[in-house]
DNA sequence: TTGCATATCCAAAACGTTTTGGGTATGATT
DNA sequence: AATCATACCCAAAACGTTTTGGATATGCAA
């Protein structure tokens, strides 16, 4: 049904050979006819297909992007909806499609994330919100598939990752308060299985060690890096250790879940217990008082994974370990 | 590089026609040789070419997700992501592929969308995020490309559309703020190109004329969905018409924006002025007070977006309107 | 034995491109 | 006049599938 090049070329009076050369621009067609053929194309409205296209030269420009349980992702948007904009806008810079994937339905499909990238011939995927205990974690390493982990650090032969410097951010945000003036700083993580978390705790525990203060496991909580596990794990640690002056959540949510306790307990953020958040969410600024947090470049993660792909199919370059610094946003909250 | 039928077959010792007839379930092939080939494929790990076998059938299971302003969408992904993962799954159910594409990219790259889509031959494409006075709104509804739009009301012999009945959104949120007592009631909408504005405040004014009170023109205010327009908003409102005890905002964003600025000016919510907000984002359970909102059913939004389309796509169905109810999540800002 | 239905298989065309390896004029150089 | 380079063009193969229209063999009825 579409108009195809054998209709620009009976139309044009050449043969195919010859409407494709002067599509591609080979030097070996004449001004006229050139002129000739892209007017007739345009007249007819032709589209060459890419599917043909992918068929013959052996590459799609595809790339897919695989969300380790899109749908059921709580909260997962604030994080994943700026790296996604980053790969897709990345991505398209170098003339390349984005296909989402998912590995719930990847899974119900009864294939391996794998066969269903080899099947439709990707030439590469980025692999974010997944967990270092997820099944399809050895998949991902051992796969021949060009790919990178977004805060999933695995190096294979095939496999690169981008993540932010959580142990730098950490430690940004812990001097931060130890510059304030507090000693007894809480630390309320996420979920051990999130390669985030390990990162988070060191760097919250190497700034302490620095400022010479010890590491009392009373002042370390972990959490589901929700606004309601925020809640309960602030009043955990206030029972643990009623002397906390400031407490550092590894996620917004966590500390806007903190902060709504602490209200509830008569603490008065910052007065009485200074907050720092991970992430940068929109409304941490729009809440009160306004969150003070790590800034991730969620934007930037993605574009740097999609850098990172492309290297590695175009310049044939080793996957690498990629890390990106975070910074302080300071507001109101300490 | 990668395994093919043709590998199949000379390593089983049969025809590729045996092979696809084997894969496809064809009955003209014994029993024996089934089980071979099929042997055979798993040993060599065969995948067969998505490509070449949308380029023979004519249909490549592949539809676009165009997202307007993709990467500048502030606060989009709120709505966005949980509208993207319906649409995605519900596409993997019918065994499609979806590929991200967005306005900016697609303009950048100079060609319209439309041809973007034609030439990689995709089977339909969903609309979101996009706005009445785009300039991509034309291209959609006059495309012969089948399409649903997602709050984007065009109906065209190609072209379909979902949303939430905003009307009926809007009315249950005033309604509900009349039961509680409420007269002067303010209304901040977004703006007046988003189409959901037109029915919200169709909406508003059709509970307040149904309750027997006049609408006030000085009572509504549009803004820009965002945490500050909002803030702004309801200081103009307030100046406009400083009686009001209640106040109805056309998203959950300017809600907690207002509020914020309410307190400012030393209101209190619910006891001062009430609140409702629209969307029922993840925070607005978390926000104090907790925001009393309605919600849309984002996920269900894509997947019958998606359902529409495979009407049209497989049963020859017309395009149609596809109203979703909302429904009010009552919490402590009223 | 012949004819015929059935079961099993296959060669070749088709899908819409790109690329290879030429071919035929034309004009300039010997 | 013969040779050669150049400019322009094209037929055919290839990419990896599906489908069409048989071909061959087997078993059974006439």
């Amino acid at each position: 049904m579409p108009v195809t090049i054998k209709d620009v070329a009976r139309v044009a009076g050449v043969s195919i050979t010859t409407v494709s050369h002067a599509f591609n621009g080979h030097d070996d067609v004449s001004a006229d006819t050139r002129d000739r053929v892209l007017q007739v194309a345009k007249e007819l409205n032709y589209r060459p297909s890419h599917v043909a296209r992918s068929l013959v030269l052996q590459q799609t420009h595809n790339v897919g992007l695989l969300v380790s349980d899109f749908n059921t992702n709580p909260g997962g948007h604030h994080f994943l909806f700026d790296v996604m904009a980053g790969v897709h806008d990345q991505l398209a810079e170098f003339g390349y499609d984005m296909t989402l994937l998912s590995t719930t339905t990847a899974m119900q499909r009864l294939v391996s994330y794998i066969d269903f990238c080899t099947e439709r011939r990707m030439e590469g995927v980025i692999v974010m919100g997944m967990r270092m205990n997820d099944p399809y974690m050895r998949e991902v390493a051992d796969a021949k598939l060009p790919s990178v982990g977004i805060d999933l650090p695995i190096l294979s032969p095939h496999c690169g990752y981008v993540m932010t410097d959580n142990i730098q951010g950490a430690m940004h945000a812990v001097r931060h308060l130890l510059a304030k003036g507090h000693q007894r700083i809480g630390f309320i993580n996420g979920h051990a299985e999130a390669v985030v978390s390990v990162d988070r705790l060191h760097g919250y525990q190497t700034a302490l060690r620095e400022a010479g203060l010890k590491v009392d496991p009373d002042l370390v909580v972990h959490s589901n890096f929700l606004v309601q596990g925020g809640e309960e794990a602030t009043t955990v640690l206030l029972t643990k250790a009623p002397d906390v002056t400031a407490i550092f959540y590894a996620s917004d949510l966590m500390a806007i879940g903190g902060m709504r306790r602490l209200l509830r307990m008569g603490k008065r953020v910052p007065h009485d217990v200074a907050v720092v958040g991970y992430d940068n969410i929109d409304l941490g600024e729009w809440v009160v008082p306004a969150l003070t947090t790590v800034a991730q470049r969620r934007y930037d993660m993605g574009k740097a994974s999609v850098d990172m792909l492309m290297g590695m199919l175009r310049r044939q370059e080793r996957p690498r370990a990629c890390l990106l610094t975070s910074e302080m946003v300071v507001r109101q909250s300490t």
